[in-house]
DNA sequence: GCGACAG
DNA sequence: ATCTTGTCGC
């Protein structure tokens, strides 16, 4: 197995990464990619910071839908084990993420995630790592792709073209905003390409990056300031 | 064998 | 993710 490792991360032990790889193949076969069945009025979305090198910093922000009001935020801080490795994402900020969910008072119909759903080599992408640990819809929106072809979608607001891998199209390239570099939407649990679009449209107001998500690195950053 | 590579 | 200043444009 072949993985890339970032220029300054320790090495990666063959043997973890191995067992990593087949606990996502396990998983894989838990995956559930459906129309929806659940009532959106409540979305969450989250997102992740870091504290220096080894300290993250999750946030996970709740809204009511349509209207997109904040009705809640939580975070939570801890130290992380592994390093970054692509396609292992999960691995490194699921853990501190589902600590800081917990602290919700009232739980979401949908989370939002940033980073990638089914959109990665095994469709394990931290979406749906995350749906399938808490087994709660959720949604994947990603600034950059990891895997897959796709051409750039028309610069107005709304444009979209899918992102294929191996004959399969597993997100949409979605323009959020005109004349912005477009995001990476796709389904990561209990959900699918069609309606995660649609919910990542009805969240892209004002800014590149639909509300849920925005907020969640908004306050990431205001409170890794307060932990200072 | 040579690139590409979420946050 | 994070390190970092000024600068172009709505």
């Amino acid at each position: 197995m072949a993985y890339y490792r970032p220029y300054n991360s320790p090495p990666p032990d063959p043997a973890v990464m191995r067992q990593l790889t087949a606990q996502q193949h396990e998983m894989q076969q838990r995956i559930i990619i459906q129309k929806p069945k659940f009532e959106l009025k409540l979305i969450a979305g989250c997102d992740s910071s870091f504290i220096g090198e080894d300290t993250i910093l999750s946030v996970f922000v709740l809204l009511t839908y349509p209207e997109l009001e904040v009705v809640e935020k939580v975070w939570h801080h801890d130290s992380v084990e592994l390093p970054y490795i692509p396609g292992f994402l999960a691995f490194r900020e699921a853990p501190n993420l589902l600590k800081a969910y917990e602290k919700l008072q009232q739980k979401p119909d949908l989370i939002m995630v940033d980073g990638h759903g089914i959109s990665h080599p095994r469709r394990l992408g931290i979406a749906t790592h995350l749906g399938l640990h808490l087994n709660k819809p959720t949604m994947g929106v990603a600034k950059k792709v990891l895997v897959g072809k796709y051409t750039e979608p028309a610069t107005t607001k709304g444009s979209l073209s899918p992102l294929v891998y191996k004959d399969e199209v597993i997100a949409n390239v979605l323009r959020t905003k005109d004349n912005v570099k477009p995001v990476f939407v796709s389904p990561g649990h209990l959900m699918d390409l069609e309606a995660a679009t649609e919910v990542a449209m009805a969240c892209a107001t004002k800014y590149k990056l639909p509300e849920p998500t925005r907020l969640a690195d908004h306050y990431a950053a205001v409170f890794k300031q307060e932990v200072k």
